[in-house]
RNA sequence: CGGAGUGUGGUGUAACGGCUAACAUGUCUGGUUUGGGACCAGAUGACUCCGGGUUCGAAUCCCGGCACUCCGACCA
């Protein structure tokens, strides 16, 4: 793509109601654009990220699940049915119709912040013998939360997206079965993102939801909203609100030998056994012809806050810094020429062209800027690598091309650019 | 939801209760320039968040809202 239609800028100073680093550099970097607290547009070169960290995402959950979209909205009743309208806080809900408005209906909705109240009638409707069992639906969705206090830019919105898996089976055995194979399934997503090093497995309260224990998947974050307890040898983490003498003992750990952190929850998995098909009154008819409630777990990933985590962990007093795979390109280009019809801005055009057709992501920096502000762009955007086309360039014999996390640069021939990135894209 | 802070051109800031609300940046014109946010000239752009009040006079003081940020509670 090149820089010229993005149609969005860079900008030196700060939003000055921003004051966490990951809303204040996107937004300088011109990834994000906030509506109101914890409300943000993505524009052009941040979908390019929340569309790869999704890809990524789906990817893995399509080894685990099949992929629907649920709606946003939902009627009153269905909270009802689970008798969650008046207990989850957070809902947000469409106003009755007022004078203002003039809207005819009196109706108010939801706007979901979840649906476990969704998909287990939809699951009750199809799911009806234990040889439908087990099964699993996820999706990829804009959630609405009415949080008390958005915070952090994207770490804590009150609309932001999420995966969310919803998994359905015959017994309990069978359910955790499946709890347990989708731990290393997220591992494997938190790896593809770039956050495999710091992001553990980290045993939590399952809250309203569950008796037993839940997990999250944190990553160690200094803005990180929970402190974890972190035992690196056996590669597993506890959240602050478990550790306690009768926890220790029940899980037999010593919580005092464990190193403190910061961290922020990037996804959790949730044993929900039967609670709401028991409250929505489904069953599914077992092999001897019992009635039987089927046992269930949520599964969720937020690729928003996921976004703001991989900012606040990489970028630098340069700008941002994107691992290759959430990359809003794999290539910034960069063309120097003095002139549009210079050998060296056509040299450039016929770089971006071989690229681009061979399938490689390049942002083209065709603007007619300085090289201070294209340099100081490049930094900001923090695409991965950066390749200099200038008449300097070309008399040392090719395109410089340089790391974003590097200092150094080389120069290599264009021969040699173009069969590194051939390569890559086998 | 409790507490604190802040609201001034698109953005970032300034202005003792007192002159036509200033500066930088951005944007637009023209010129010049091209390896780390260049330079020169001109132009554009603000009912100072909203509503009341005090005062001869309010961006400035007071009251009430709203918004944003931070701390805490909350985070199914």
């Amino acid at each position: 793509m090149r820089q010229s239609q993005l149609y969005t800028k860079t900008r030196k100073e700060a939003p000055a109601d921003e004051v966490s680093k990951n809303a204040i550099l996107l937004t300088r970097a011109g990834f994000i654009h906030k509506e109101m607290a914890g409300v943000y547009t993505f524009l052009p070169l941040g979908l390019r990220v929340l569309k790869k960290i999704e890809d990524i995402v789906r990817h893995h959950m399509d080894t685990v699940g099949t992929e629907v979209l649920m709606t946003s909205l939902s009627p009153e009743e269905k909270w009802k049915n689970t008798k969650r309208l008046d207990t989850v806080d957070v809902l947000m809900r469409t106003g009755p119709a007022n004078e203002v408005s003039k809207q005819k209906s009196s109706n108010s909705y939801i706007l979901n912040p979840t649906h476990e109240d969704m998909i287990t009638p939809i699951a009750s409707e199809y799911l009806q013998s234990y040889k439908d069992l087990p099964a699993a639906f996820y999706q990829i969705q804009t959630k609405f939360r009415n949080e008390a206090r958005a915070k952090s830019g994207l770490l804590r919105g009150r609309e932001f997206r999420m995966k969310d898996l919803y998994s359905f089976h015959r017994d309990q055995d069978d359910l955790m079965r499946y709890y347990e194979s989708i731990k290393p399934v997220y591992m494997n997503v938190y790896r593809d993102l770039g956050l495999g090093n710091d992001t553990f497995i980290t045993v939590a309260s399952g809250g309203d939801f569950t008796p037993n224990f839940s997990h999250e998947f944190q990553t160690i974050v200094d803005v990180g909203e929970d402190m974890i307890y972190l035992d690196r040898k056996n590669n597993i983490a506890y959240n602050k609100e478990v550790v306690n003498d009768e926890n220790a003992k029940k899980l037999g750990v010593d919580f005092s030998t464990m190193e403190q952190v910061s961290a922020c929850e990037v996804g959790n998995i949730f044993p929900l056994d039967t609670k709401y098909t028991e409250v929505l009154n489904y069953t599914y008819t077992d092999q001897d012809g019992s009635k039987k409630f089927p046992f269930m777990g949520c599964y969720g990933i937020g690729p928003s806050r996921i976004m703001g985590v991989i900012t606040e962990k990489f970028a630098d007093e340069k700008g941002l810094v994107w691992p290759a795979s959430v990359s809003p390109f794999s290539l910034h280009l960069i063309s120097l020429a003095k002139e549009k019809e210079s050998d060296t801005a056509k040299k450039a055009e016929d770089i971006y062209a071989k690229l681009t057709s061979a399938g490689v992501e390049v942002l083209f920096d065709d603007r007619n800027e300085s090289a201070g502000a294209k340099f100081a762009d490049s930094d900001l955007i923090g695409i991965p690598m950066r390749v200099v086309v200038s008449d300097k360039s070309i008399l040392a014999g090719g395109v410089e091309i340089k790391e974003r996390t590097k200092d150094g640069s080389e120069i290599v021939s264009i021969e040699e650019l173009f069969a590194t990135y051939k390569k890559n894209c086998e």
